[in-house]
DNA sequence: GGCTTCTTGCGACTCATTTGCAAAAGCCCC
DNA sequence: GGGGCTTTTGCAAATGAGTCGCAAGAAGCC
């Protein structure tokens, strides 16, 4: 809303957030990046996850269509996607590392059922966060880069 | 300062926020548990901990007394003290659990520097993520019972 | 089609954490 | 101050996420 147009084009008319896998790929070619099944297999089902996944569940999505996948590769492919803001990193705390598609004019957090693991995303007022960060930048002598900030609770479902 | 005193004996003239071992060590004995000198040896070390340790790192303090101690048992024995209200876990996204003492009156969070790995608390007025958990209760039909907010960045040493 | 370079598969490895079981140690009671 | 019951502990082996080196395989470009 504040930030201005990019190149993007037009959205689709659902999914107002959301990239397509198509969307994604066009701008990894454009960066001189070779478009491989795996690449592709993976983006799909990130951009088809409608909560963030694990490794582990990504390499059994991918396996189902390319059944010679190795998990190697899922890792350093997850690494790549990262490292090109096609995704972010979110920990809930079980053990492993999760993965969602990083919506580049917009962060958000995460409420995590502790009784059947789902999350869902919720908005944070971010000026709030912001006017903390500053705060503690002054007190406490320290830089703040990041943060995270993640609710656990039980859900509709299982309250 | 707004919680009635409980059955707690006077702390000492130091550490006004922190319990002694001798506290935790008879409040456990009073609950039945038995006093075992690795038992002992882990409170110990958690108490004079500066900050968050990792499962490891008191595998290797406890190890210096008590040269026997296995991996094992200083799990199952964390595993033992959080449930008892001893202890909690903290996160700081590096791939292990840390742990550090609770304390049962103030909840506070902490500023991880990705450089050193140096962990410092931080106050967070309470009241903000006590409203916000508030609306989120309502708006998402969720009830949150816990929340983990830590911020990533540079001390001052590596700023 | 051939070449160059980026990706992938494979196998072995690391390292935190867990499990089952039998031996050892606390604590209570006499 | 020893017995017995129960909690803790050590050991050895397993699990499971994530990583590494290297050689073979595929994209993209001519």
């Amino acid at each position: 809303m504040k930030t201005p147009p990019k190149t993007l084009t037009v959205l689709k008319d659902e999914a107002p957030e959301t990239s397509s896998a198509e969307q994604l790929i066009d701008a990894l070619r454009t960066k001189g990046f070779r478009i491989t099944k795996i690449r592709q297999a993976m983006i799909e089902a990130l951009v088809a996850a409608s909560q963030p996944v694990s490794a582990p569940q990504l390499l059994e999505q991918v396996s189902q269509r390319h059944p010679s996948v190795n998990k190697t590769t899922i890792y350093r492919e997850l690494d790549f996607l990262a490292d090109n803001k096609i995704l972010s990193e979110i920990d809930i705390l079980d053990g492993m590392k999760r993965y969602e598609l990083l919506h580049p004019d917009h962060h958000h957090h995460h409420l995590v059922c502790t009784s059947c693991r789902d999350i869902q995303c919720v908005e944070v007022p971010h000026h709030d966060l912001h006017a903390l960060e500053g705060k503690i930048q002054q007190t406490h002598n320290f830089t703040v880069q990041s943060h995270v900030l993640e609710f656990f609770g039980l859900c509709r479902k299982c309250s």
